[in-house]
DNA sequence: CAGTACGTACAGTTTTTTCTGTACGTACAG
DNA sequence: CTGTACGTACAGAAAAAACTGTACGTACTG
C-alpha cells in the first residue's frame, strides 16, 4: 500500500512548484496551491472539501475560489441534486494564459492608455501656449515623445492580446501536437 | 509660472497609473513609482536624488533599484568623474516586456518543467509496477496525461519566449511604425 | 595612509496582506 | 412556515512584506 504515497508524492511536487510560480499570475501561494490541488481532482469540489483538503478556513476557500473564477482558472459546475457549489480547475493551460492577458493585461493597457492620452492633451496645450518659456516647451516635447512611444507599444500589446484571444497566435507559434 | 505645474501634473498622472499597473511585472507600487519617475528624467539619477524626489529612505531606493536592475528596467550608467552610481530607466517598452518574459517566465517554466518531469518518471514507474491495484494505475495514468498536456504547453511557452528574444515576434505582430 | 563618501546588510518598526471566526442573508426542505 | 444548510461580509488576529535607521565594508581623495 505504498503506491498511494508514491502518487501523492508525485502530485505534491507538482502542486508545490505550480503554487510557487503562480505569482506570475498575480496570485498568492495559497491560491496557487488551491489551483494545483484542484487540477488533480477527478471530480468538481465543494468549498468544504477544499477546506478539508488544504486545512484552511472555508472563508479563505470562498475568497480564493472567487479570485480564480475572476481569472477564469476555475469554473463553477452545476450538478443535479447537489446543493453546494461545485468548482473544477480549468485544465487548458493555453486558455489560462490567454485569459490572463485578456483580463489583467488588457485592463492595465486601457487604463494606461487613457491616462497617457489625457497627459498628451495637456502637454500639447502647453507647447502651444505663448506665455511659456522655450526651455519648458522642450521638456514637454520630450515627454510627448516618450508618451507617443509608450502608446505605440500599447497598440502593439493590444494587437498581441488580440492574437491570443482569436487564437491566431497559434498559427504563428504552433501548439505542439500531442503525439 | 503655471506652466511648470501643468507639466508636473501631466507627468504625475502617468507616473501614478504606471505605478499602479506595474504589479503585472511583480513589483510593488513604490517600485513602479520609482520607475515612472525615472522615465521622465532627462539625466541619470543617483540614489540620493531618488530619495529626495520620492521622499523615501536611501535603503529603499537601493533595494528598489536592484529589483529594477534585475528586471532590466533600469540600467547603471557610468559617468566620468562621478563617484555615485547613476541609474536611468530603460525607455524601450518593448524591451521591458521581452526581458520580463525572458527573465521571470523563463525561469518559472524551467522550474515547473523540471519538477513535472520528476513526477512523470515517478508516475510511470508506478504504472509499470505489478503490485499496484488497477484503480490506482488509472489515477496515475490520468495524472500522466495532465502533466503531458502541461509540458506541451510549456514547450509552446518556451517557443513564444524564444520569438520574443529573437524579435521574431515582430514579424508576426508588427510594431507600429512611428509616423 | 588617514579621512570621507558611498552603497547595502541587517535588525527592528510600521504597514499591508492574508487568514480566521462569527454573524447574517438567502434558499431550499420538510 | 420553520428549520437547516450554505456562502460570504465583516471585523479582528496573525503573518508577511515593505520601509527605515544604524552600522559597517569598500573605495576613492587629498
Amino acid at each position: 500500500m505504498e503506491g498511494k504515497e508514491q502518487l501523492e508524492r508525485a502530485r505534491e511536487r507538482v502542486i508545490d512548484v505550480v503554487a510557487q510560480n503562480m505569482d506570475l499570475y498575480g496570485v498568492t501561494d495559497s491560491i496557487g496551491r488551491l489551483y494545483g490541488m484542484l487540477m488533480f481532482q477527478e471530480n468538481p469540489m465543494t468549498l468544504d472539501e477544499m477546506k478539508e483538503e488544504l486545512g484552511m478556513s472555508k472563508t479563505s476557500m470562498s475568497t480564493s475560489v472567487r479570485t480564480l473564477l475572476e481569472l477564469k482558472m476555475v469554473d463553477k459546475v452545476w450538478k443535479k441534486g447537489v446543493r453546494k457549489d461545485l468548482y473544477k480547475a480549468e485544465s487548458d493551460w493555453y486558455q489560462n494564459f490567454i485569459d490572463f492577458f485578456a483580463i489583467k493585461w488588457r485592463s492595465a493597457i486601457s487604463e494606461n492608455v487613457l491616462e497617457m492620452k489625457k497627459s498628451l492633451v495637456e502637454l500639447n496645450s502647453l507647447v502651444n501656449r505663448d506665455d511659456v518659456e522655450e526651455e519648458l516647451k522642450e521638456l514637454a516635447n520630450s515627454d510627448i515623445n516618450k508618451l507617443k512611444n509608450a502608446l505605440d507599444y500599447y497598440d502593439w500589446l493590444n494587437r498581441f492580446v488580440d492574437s491570443l484571444e482569436s487564437k491566431e497566435i497559434f498559427e504563428l507559434i504552433p501548439m505542439k501536437k500531442p503525439e
